[in-house]
DNA sequence: AACCCTTCATAGCTTAGGGCTATTGCAGAC
DNA sequence: GTCTGCAATAGCCCTAAGCTATGAAGGGTT
């Protein structure tokens, strides 16, 4: 694959071709006229004459027989005709392929999610990205969010539905702030504050909390500590789910109350009540990617995230886009 | 196929590209450092520096994204590095294919020969050219002499196992002599030569012949001609005959005589006699080749079929190569 | 035969650009 | 801070690709 330095065989294949000498070949070749090959290639006859003995020394075989009159190919010049030709298409299929690449019009996005988090921005945004690029191959995995931080820093996907920013990451990631939420108290049915329709943060200040581990969701008691932070006061977390659906029961059977977006309304719950907080609370939604891995297609798909959540939450994303 | 030339995409993919860009650029992706992948290239960094510039602004494209410090492909670098090494890969195998080539390793010869008569040097010069040149595709095709000169003259075939030589032939052809035979009378068993052990050229003189038709075997007739002008005569040829078994049949049937190689013998025949000449004559046979298609497979072909003739029949070829 | 036309090869000059050296400028490492 | 490693820039040189003019050799025409 590499260079084969050593290769004493490959010194002989000269390293002074160029795609030139294919493409003056070829000319010649089409036309069997020196004279006409050279004008089609916008070039004067000696010029070309001298391009094509070059080649042929170079590679040490006659590819023309030129008789004072007529041109004709030989059997080896037929043969190297076929392959310039391959070779030159391929330069040009090449070229055009990372072209579109670079325009984003072709690629591959790994993208993950949370799929406890399941919110619609994500099939919204992919229909999307699909109508405008559909040759660029969309590739989902259901990931939690560390996993989704480790696939990040492994290059493993291109982008990831993170939920929360973590401010001690990678430093090589990017965020975009795609979403704000409502947050809303989890609490026991048969809890006491469960009866009022509303809940100050204030009130949740003696509270026990459930939180969500960080093995599994990096950034959550971080989250937790600022939102109560202007109520002056540092949730007291006892007990760690792993994922969603154990939060829900520890928040059932009364290990403590927690937050969360109002999205968490959509898993399955018993035992368990929702309350919007009063004043309003929002928790922001980001999304993260490498700065290094910066593809064309990714871009555009995060334009088009963007726009699309431009669409339904005017005003914050240039505040949030900001690193 | 052609040039493309009034596709204007086809002129965005830039026609100054060339493959020391590629090898440039192979050698800086392999190494990810300009300085090392200059060196292992016998050239100063900035050369490089400057070709991988150039490169990325022909096709408009950033292959490499370099930090101060670190160089490391970008999604359209590691798609092009694939089909640049392609291009590469394709580029030393068709340089080799044609080496090959040219040097007569590889490549077809489409030979053709005359069953009717069969003789063992076909086979021998076969078995033996194809030991030396064991990647050599050998077609063989079954003609009449008019076939095989027809197919000459079409490219059809690269040599033909013709026989006589006839001089009034497509004057591209080159020929060459690889055989002596003797030549024998032919005559039905009743004639009252046949009594006589050897027959003199000059006995001949008064009688009938039966020949074989110019259609498909041009040159007989002058060589009947030429054969039996030393005795001061020239044949009267009653009947013609299109291929040989015809000709056993015409001479049984008492038409006439006729003159043949002595190979003729190992045709079935009955009511046909033969019978030496004394003195003897001797007819040569002839392969023809075209001038202008010499490949080198074929060349070599030619040298075997002669070293294996001389071996068996010295002296005569030095003669008989020369047109 | 004389002539012209076509076409590839050669000679010699011009110049673009590929290569070189020297240097700068930056980012990590110590 | 200083040192080191490495890519980019500046500016010069010289190879070689391109040009014009000319030669030479067939082929066709008169």
């Amino acid at each position: 694959m590499k260079g084969c330095l050593g290769d004493a065989n490959a010194y002989t294949t000269s390293d002074d071709m160029e795609l030139r000498h294919l493409r003056y070949f070829v000319a010649v070749a089409d036309t069997l006229n020196f004279t006409k090959a050279a004008e089609t290639l916008h070039l004067a006859q000696p010029s070309l004459t001298r391009q094509i003995q070059n080649l042929e020394e170079e590679i040490g075989v006659r590819l023309l027989n030129r008789s004072k009159k007529h041109v004709a190919l030989t059997e080896e010049g037929r043969a190297f005709l076929i392959d310039a030709r391959r070779m030159l298409v391929l330069v040009a299929e090449s070229i055009q392929a990372v072209q579109r690449l670079s325009r984003g019009e072709t690629g591959q996005l790994n993208i993950a999610y949370s799929s406890n988090f399941s919110f619609d921005l994500l099939p919204q945004t992919l229909g999307a990205f699909r109508q405008s690029h559909p040759h660029v191959a969309l590739n989902l995995f259901d990931m939690t969010p560390a996993e989704q931080f480790r696939a990040l820093e492994a290059h493993k996907i291109d982008l990831g539905f993170v939920g929360l920013r973590v401010s001690a990451a990678n430093r090589h990631l990017q965020w975009a702030c795609i979403a704000r939420h409502k947050t809303v108290v989890v609490l026991p049915t048969k809890h006491p504050l469960a009866r009022k329709s509303r809940i100050r943060l204030d009130d949740l200040k003696s509270m026990f909390f459930v939180g969500m581990s960080e093995k599994n969701h990096p950034g959550f008691r971080e989250w937790l500590s600022q939102t109560c932070q202007p109520a002056g006061f540092t949730p007291r977390i006892l007990q760690d789910a792993d994922l969603e659906p154990a939060l829900m029961t520890f928040v059932a059977e009364g290990l403590g109350v927690t937050l969360a977006r109002e999205q968490i309304r959509n898993l399955p719950h018993s035992g368990v009540a929702f309350r919007p907080l009063t004043p309003p609370v929002h928790s922001d939604y980001w999304i993260a990617w490498n700065r290094d891995n910066e593809t064309t297609a990714l871009r555009q798909y995060i334009e088009v995230i963007k726009s699309l959540t431009g669409a339904f939450s005017n005003g914050f994303e240039k505040a949030a886009t900001s690193v």
